[in-house]
DNA sequence: ATACATATAGAACCAAAGTACTATAGACAA
DNA sequence: TTGTCTATAGTACTTTGGTTCTATATGTAT
């Protein structure tokens, strides 16, 4: 993949940053957007692609890590490398247990930028396969009704058609064409196949 | 659980500090051991119990971050809380992302260490489970032969016996012998119990 | 009122998994 | 040499899983 659609968004408002920063990065080959708060960020339509985060912990309105904060809650997959003149070790501390990626202070180190943002890069796009696998398996399992919900949890546990017919009290019939449907509408066709997504998907098995 | 069979290693080359922290611990109900150096606590035999280490950054010989390093580089389990007279952004900022518990600047405020403390402790409890439960099933897979193990990975990827057979260039009936040793040595009976042990240990589907 | 999705289940059948028994052959250790 | 472990495989049988077809009942939407 070509380094010129990965996209570097700058949150600062100081200016200068925004420029040097712009300038290193756009001639490493990245685009570019910046930004001079939180809330002009926020108000940019969901990106979805690969790329990362360059963002000012000091700002005026929503700073930095409340950005970042906000940011986690809604599932937004680009990572976080931080830059700050006055930071303060609790700061960092937060940040990182966050997620950030780095935690940089003015003046940096241009080759220390690009390393970090490279590692950012690479992050995000790991991050972002995962989100669109477990994206995929959610909408295939949006898919089952609550009973062929019902009873993938007891396939993927380990049950007998049997048990699961006793549990549910139907007839293992009934079972067997709820298991029909399931492997029919997951595309799968091992029991195999079903614990992986489930595992994916964030189901643990239910201790029975 | 006790909270006094829980012990805070205390890692640090001043002695007032230890003494301070001991006390304030010791109140608090923890057991406690005290070391001047890395080195020191080196020496001490493999504590494989629920506890956590306080770190001093700066210590003669070894320092903290390198100790915890090492630490990691061994699998201990147990969680590090860092304390600082001079700390800075970039050592704060490795060891959160080496998997600290939190990194505090002396002087604390005891109510948080306290807190930090808690927390440290929560998480190796978590950790000692998953390791216990690693090592369970590590141990249990040990004891599969090398024809069983990959047959066991064919069968966790879903595969019919007679695609296994085929694969193995063996005949399908030796395939369910070797399925059968290993549902017996594992102690498992369905193939959706199988999934979730190779999961947990680490065994991720090779694509086919 | 009609059509569609869902849940149920019986009957019949085939494929796959699992088990038990016997048996051969090579490797390795006491 | 004898015994054990491992891998192999054939025969025979049972259990479980999966598919197809038919059929009933319920709720919902057009």
């Amino acid at each position: 993949m070509a380094v010129d659609n990965k996209i570097i968004f700058i949150i600062d408002d100081d200016y200068s940053i925004r420029r040097s920063l712009r300038l290193l990065l756009e001639s490493a080959g990245y685009r570019i957007e910046t930004y001079s708060s939180s809330e002009e960020f926020l108000e940019r339509e969901v990106y979805i692609g690969i790329g990362c985060i360059i963002l000012d912990i000091h700002l005026e309105g929503k700073n930095g890590l409340e950005l970042q904060e906000e940011l986690l809650q809604n599932n937004y997959h680009l990572p976080i490398i931080f830059i700050t003149g006055l930071g303060d070790i609790p700061m960092s501390v937060k940040a990182i247990k966050n997620g950030a990626v780095d935690f940089l202070q003015k003046p940096f180190d241009q080759e220390q930028l690009l390393e970090v943002v490279k590692e950012a890069i690479a992050k995000c796009t790991i991050k972002k396969s995962e989100f669109d696998e477990l994206n995929r398996i959610q909408t295939l399992m949006a898919t089952l009704t609550e009973r062929e919900a019902e009873v993938f949890q007891y396939v993927v546990s380990g049950m007998l058609n049997k048990q699961i017919a006793y549990e549910l009290n139907i007839a293992e019939q009934t079972v067997k064409l709820h298991r029909g449907k399931i492997t029919e509408k997951l595309g799968v066709k091992s029991v195999a196949e079903l614990v992986h997504m489930a595992k994916k998907a964030g189901i643990h098995p239910s201790e029975n």
